[in-house]
RNA sequence: GGCGGAGUAGCUCAGUUGGUUAGAGCGGGCGUUUCAUACGCGCUAGGUCGGGGGUUCGACUCCCUCCUCCGCCA
């Protein structure tokens, strides 16, 4: 019987819209899919949007539109771009569906039924970027989140709370039973020390907006959205017969980024065990992959904007780019797409090496056999080992695939095509035909086309067109793939002779160095964002802090505003976002200030910098003896900060008011 | 501050339960074939395997310690 193999992407928030990041996770998920298809398993990809949350309700208001209209808008930018990649989910869900909704809500009431929901009244810090709750020990000065230094909201309302508490000891049963629901492992261990850290209720739901699912049964709230948007894995399945993909009789595998893998291997486990499902019936693992960088830099807001996954696939084609994500980037580990090595690996592995072999080879089929497949004689010493060594690439790239290495898979995949380059000098066809040696020909010959089928398969799930051109080249039709039906080349099986070939045109055109310039310079992003830009005025980023109360202006004078001007800078260690600055504020001495600005700039930026200090604020301790004497103002997230600034030669110590 | 991961050739990384001269791909250098997309093939990297100490007949591989980077949690 079919395998099911049930994969999903995340369900992307609508505040967003479709970056390198989000496509990234969609083509693994794709390549899966397709993998498992060619095997003859039954594979389902889901992916789609998260539309509730506070904070698409502000975005909608601000940009004067209703959330729904809005958030049809953005979604249909994703539904529209992952084809484009060349991927086809089997399913695009939105959580705004009447079909999610009432799932939901029919969940919702299985785990209340269950005694896992009780209402009380939450009290403490919201900060909207996260759509999560804080502690005050998570801000820092000021009330800022740390991760969006942005201030937090203070938030007292009616709400229900999860009994997450009461899930602790099966949770930890759960990654203890089955070490796999967690990958990779290095993940595994945080879930587990962060659960073992003890678990907290959670609250639910919300009362102070409408834009969300609302709790039956108690029409004033609403669902928090990670309840509503992790249940879409299960919601899009329905009752009848495609809840065949879920466990206990399919597979299920959750791609996530790292920074939603704790809603995912912690919140979504324990609310399917609160609404009843079984241990068995848990989805099989939930596979966090790191973050991207680009060209070395920080994947920042402006960034994203700045590489536009849909534009590269345009440029370069959709499978290229997605041979370069796959090949390029460790599965579960950060890395780094660079566009200058994406075009000399294009080089190096498409062009040089596998595109090379189908042009050198459907050459000597031209000029040496009639264009048609020769006749497969017996096999010498070297194709016997040849063979050989080509199967076992091709068991090491199914392998790869089963665990979710891509890029091993493709690795193996490309020494296929080595070896049969390597072959392609030793047999030297031309020689053989020379020398009159037509059996012994027709084999090297035959050896190398069912090498070139097999690779025109193993390529399919990384580059699904091209594996159509490379067929039509080889003669051979598109795959079709079939449930059941196992397509992977598993065993070698030459073709019977006198299939007719097609034509030979370069399939990987290897880029040379103008082209290779010429394309860096199109697709990168400038390498430092240009000081004082003016595309962030286009764009109107997140929504500050509304309506704050008013101050009168004895409070307001009380604060002590001050030109400064930095001396020096430096990194925190072991704190990322810190930078410790001296400043001069017109004092006999600098003011040691630690400020969160080293996502941002580096200390040597800013270095000679002016600007603002709230100079009367009470000194703050990071630790270890690091104590800030007043604080910077500046705008933006993190990683894409601007500083208040005055003009050059205002003095330190200047009094703003 | 606590826990965890990582630090191997210019770059990206493999290195299985400790065992002969530490590997691959890319790039670089040298040579070579001519079927091919000026492509391929062969040879070539003298790397203190982050530093130091220890266990052992023997450690990149085990233990301790220090440094650096990263992650999770405070």
């Amino acid at each position: 019987m079919a395998r099911r193999f049930y994969v999903t992407t995340p369900i992307y928030y609508v505040n967003d819209v479709p970056h390198l990041g989000t496509a990234y996770t969609t083509v693994v998920a794709d390549a899966l899919r397709r993998y498992h298809v060619l095997r003859g398993d039954d594979a389902y990809l889901l992916t789609g949007t998260d539309e509730h949350g506070l904070k698409i309700d502000r975005t909608a208001r601000e940009l004067g539109v209703t959330p729904k209209a809005f958030v049809d808008e953005v979604s249909a930018r994703f539904r529209a771009a992952w084809p484009e990649l060349g991927v086809e989910a089997s399913q695009f869900i939105r959580t705004t569906d009447a079909d999610h909704v009432a799932f939901v809500q029919d969940f919702w009431r299985k785990v209340e039924a269950n005694g896992y929901l009780y209402a009380g009244t939450y009290d403490d810090w919201y900060c909207v970027g996260c759509e999560g709750y804080k502690t005050e020990k998570d801000l820092l000065p000021g009330n800022l989140c740390p991760l969006h230094m942005k201030a937090v909201e203070r938030l007292k309302e009616e709400t229900y709370f999860f009994k997450l508490s009461a899930f602790q000891d099966r949770l930890l049963a759960l990654y203890r039973d089955h070490p796999g629901f967690v990958a990779p492992t290095t993940r595994l261990n945080e879930v587990v020390s962060f659960v073992e850290g003890g678990l907290r209720d959670l609250s639910v739901s919300r009362t102070s907006f409408t834009w969300g699912i609302p709790v039956p049964g108690d029409a004033r709230h609403v669902m928090f959205v990670w309840f509503d948007a992790l249940a879409n894995y299960r919601s899009a399945l329905g009752e009848g017969e495609r809840t065949r993909y879920w466990p206990p009789s399919g597979t299920v595998v959750h791609l996530v980024g790292k920074d939603i893998l704790r809603f995912h291997a912690v919140y979504w486990p324990a609310f399917l065990l609160a609404a009843g499902y079984r241990e068995d019936e848990l989805p099989s693992q939930v596979f966090a992959h790191g973050f991207l960088t680009i060209d070395g830099q920080k994947m920042s807001k402006s960034l994203r904007n700045a590489v536009d996954p849909l534009r590269l696939a345009r440029e370069l084609s959709p499978d290229v780019l997605r041979y370069h994500l796959l090949r390029a980037i460790v599965f579960g580990q950060d890395g780094d797409f660079d566009h200058a090595a994406l075009l000399d690996r294009y080089n190096a592995d498409l062009g040089k090496n596998l595109g090379n072999l189908l042009s050198r080879v459907l050459g000597l089929c031209a000029k040496l056999a009639g264009g048609a497949t020769p006749e497969m004689g017996e096999k010498t010493p070297l194709e016997v080992d040849l063979v050989r060594a080509v199967e076992a690439e091709i068991a090491a790239s199914a392998s790869a695939w089963e665990a979710i290495e891509p890029t091993r898979a493709l690795e193996a995949t490309l020494a296929v095509s080595s070896l049969a380059n390597q072959y392609v000098d030793r047999a030297a066809p031309w020689a053989l035909a020379k020398a009159g040696e037509t059996a012994r020909l027709g084999t090297a010959l035959a050896t190398l086309l069912e090498i070139l089928r097999a690779l025109s398969v193993m390529v399919w799930p990384a580059m699904p067109s091209r594996s159509d051109a490379m067929r039509g080249q080889l003669g051979l039709a598109p795959l079709a793939a079939r449930v059941d039906t196992d397509l992977w080349p598993a065993t070698f099986a030459p073709r019977p002779a006198g299939e007719l070939l097609g034509k030979a045109t370069p399939l990987f055109p290897v880029f040379d160095d103008a082209e290779k310039k010429r394309l860096v310079a199109l697709l990168s992003p400038p390498k430092e964002p240009p000081a004082g830009a003016p595309e962030a005025a286009a764009a109107p980023s997140a929504p500050e802090a509304s309506d704050p109360a008013t101050v009168d202006y004895a409070t307001f004078s009380s604060v002590d505003l001050r030109v400064g001007v930095v001396k020096t800078a430096e990194r925190v260690p072991r704190k990322d976002k810190l930078l410790r600055l001296s400043i001069d504020l017109g004092e006999p001495e600098p003011r040691q200030i630690v400020a969160g600005l080293a996502q941002t700039f580096s200390p040597e930026a800013l270095v000679g910098q002016r600007v603002v200090v709230v100079a009367n604020l009470a000194p703050r301790d990071f630790g270890k003896g690091l104590v800030s004497h007043g604080m910077l103002l500046a705008t933006g997230p993190s990683d894409a900060l601007r500083l208040a600034t005055v003009p050059e030669g205002t003095p330190a110590g200047a009094r703003l008011k």
